[in-house]
DNA sequence: TTGAAAGCGCTAACAG
DNA sequence: CTGTTAGCGCTTTCAA
């Protein structure tokens, strides 16, 4: 099949070139006997618009690139569905791309999607990378940090507050009268495990009762939790803490499921608080209270943000987009300790 | 910051465009002094090439696309991986879009990528494709489809032999000693639930001492096991099943968990035997036995596939891969109910 | 409302 | 090994 351009279309037309493209760019501006001529040779032809040619042409494209750490983190899609939705609204569309978390890959997709003349991107990274959206934004293509507060004003992003989730698991877990708190997670060194654990310790220290035992691990996975609630049960009864706050959902569900095999009573003898609110919290054996970050409106916001950086051309008055997460009671931690003893 | 161009590198370093050209494609056949001044050139001044104009002079890009329907289907991340690495050897990038499975989605992308000139499509879809893609085959892209056998010759794609997966689950569970099978899942108008019963009714009917009960229900998630679990166990002990296959694992998990809950000792009283295995399988109360699909080889697969279509140009000698799963087996169908009894 | 023509930035063919 | 140059297909003035 011979390749079709505009210009076999205005053939077939008996068009011009530049008629064609009116239709295309400007449909009002043709009357309504060529348009159907054209439209009719467009369908006839197969034509498909060149994109390269017209980008080249324009001088910049009307895509946006969210490059992911993780695409197979519900976290992701959700917040990749709720950005496609707006973009599609704004005229743009969106790609996707795959980091892992790994530098090179970042690099690599960085430069490519700089080359293919994206109009901005969606950064999310586990990775220290604000010096190279600078760099890139020298460039002329702006860029959103997902996930984490950027520490540049002259960097927009969204991200959510982990202290106050913390706070919000732990003063649960308090209210609910229980007094001797563990909180699961590591490294300390990730900031979003360590914010998570300072909100909890402030809730704690506020409540002039309650204890935090911080039971630091390598991981976050179900198999931590299966450990940690080995070494749980493994302990005299009265040492054991009455209320854990894990640093994810994961852990939490392996701790469930060790403490729960050992004979122990979450909801009763443990509750349980994860975060992160994943599928399969609600599907647990005891369904797993649970902190639930604000997926949908994260990713409108982070391409309302990436709209608002592209239009005007200083730095934005507003480049900071904190969410509040909220707290899903679940059965895990849904009794209340006083309640019970009554 | 002016934008800057192979012009701008050239006028830097003191050569002419074409060398700079020449530098960019190909390093080899540029004097090793020129190359240091252009490269220093290039660094100084931030060039960074302009794909549009280097596509539409090129006639084609350098790059692929894949749309899934589900790109938080650990499914889809495993075989994107695959295929990325596959793809980055040949010298290709790959774009990832998520269709959700929805037909406008499909085609907008679709759409989007021909006029993007991608070199070819990767396509995951639960809905009829093929004719769409025949029709983007005739304007010169060409696509894998993933999952799911092409029934065209035309047509390459990748698929997993779920009959064989079926076939194996079951005779894993007749070998073991069970004899009354029950399979749960559903809808069997989805291709691959339809399979993955077929596979095990066929090993049933093979055993001449098994019996297969058909669970068929609308839903393949953990809620469905929970409510099929709860039928189960209300039922008297010796009109239950001695072993159950499902059509995924969130079923299996499902299963597991009201079974369990109910008294019911997984394993031992009733093996499960789930499909897919995803994360989830092994670190479930019980770990689960699952039939494993091969998704790393699946996504190099695809690729080269791709590749090979892109580089011949009638049509393959064997368009339609087909890969076999293999069963995992874990405590959930581990004992022998012979065993057992002895 | 329509047509003619310039040129976006790059690559490769060709000449030197 | 290096420079010059002709377009790739499209959009958009500008003129009619």
């Amino acid at each position: 099949m011979a390749r079709v351009g505009i210009r076999e279309v205005a053939a077939y037309a008996g068009v011009s070139m530049g008629t064609v493209s009116h239709f295309l760019n400007h449909p009002d501006r043709v009357s309504a006997q060529k348009a159907d001529r054209i439209q009719q040779a467009i369908d006839q032809l197969g034509f498909v618009r060149n994109n390269a040619a017209r980008q080249l042409r324009l001088g910049h494209s009307t895509t946006i690139a969210y490059i992911a750490p993780d695409v197979s983190n519900p976290f992701f899609s959700t917040l990749a569905e709720g950005a496609e939705e707006r973009a599609a609204e704004a005229g743009y569309s969106v790609f996707l791309a795959n980091s892992k978390g790994e530098r090179h890959r970042e690099d690599s997709y960085l430069a490519l999607f700089q080359e293919y003349g994206v109009r901005g991107l969606l950064v999310g990274s586990p990775l220290p990378i604000e010096d190279r959206l600078q760099a890139i934004r020298r460039h002329g293509t702006p860029s959103v940090l997902v996930g984490r507060r950027a520490g540049s004003e002259l960097q927009p992003s969204v991200s959510i507050d982990d202290v106050l989730g913390g706070r919000l698991a732990a003063e649960h877990l308090i209210k609910t009268g229980r007094r001797r708190i563990a909180f699961v997670g590591g490294p300390i060194s990730v900031q979003q495990v360590s914010d998570r654990l300072q909100g909890a310790s402030v809730a704690v220290r506020e409540s002039g009762t309650a204890t935090l035992e911080v039971i630091d691990v390598g991981t976050r996975l179900i198999a931590t939790g299966h450990e940690v609630g080995a070494a749980i049960a493994a302990r005299p009864r009265t040492a054991r803490p009455t209320a854990i706050f894990t640093a994810n959902d994961l852990i939490a569900i392996g701790l469930a499921q060790t403490l729960s095999t050992s004979g122990i009573d979450i909801g009763a003898d443990i509750a349980i608080v994860g975060y992160d609110n994943i599928e399969y919290a609600e599907n647990a054996i005891v369904p797993l209270s649970s902190i639930r970050p604000p997926h949908e409106e994260f990713g409108r916001a982070a391409i309302d943000l990436l709209l608002e950086t592209i239009d005007s051309d200083g730095p934005l008055a507003e480049p900071h987009r904190v969410f509040a997460p909220e707290l899903v009671i679940r059965a895990s931690s849904a009794k209340s300790r006083t309640r019970r003893r009554s």
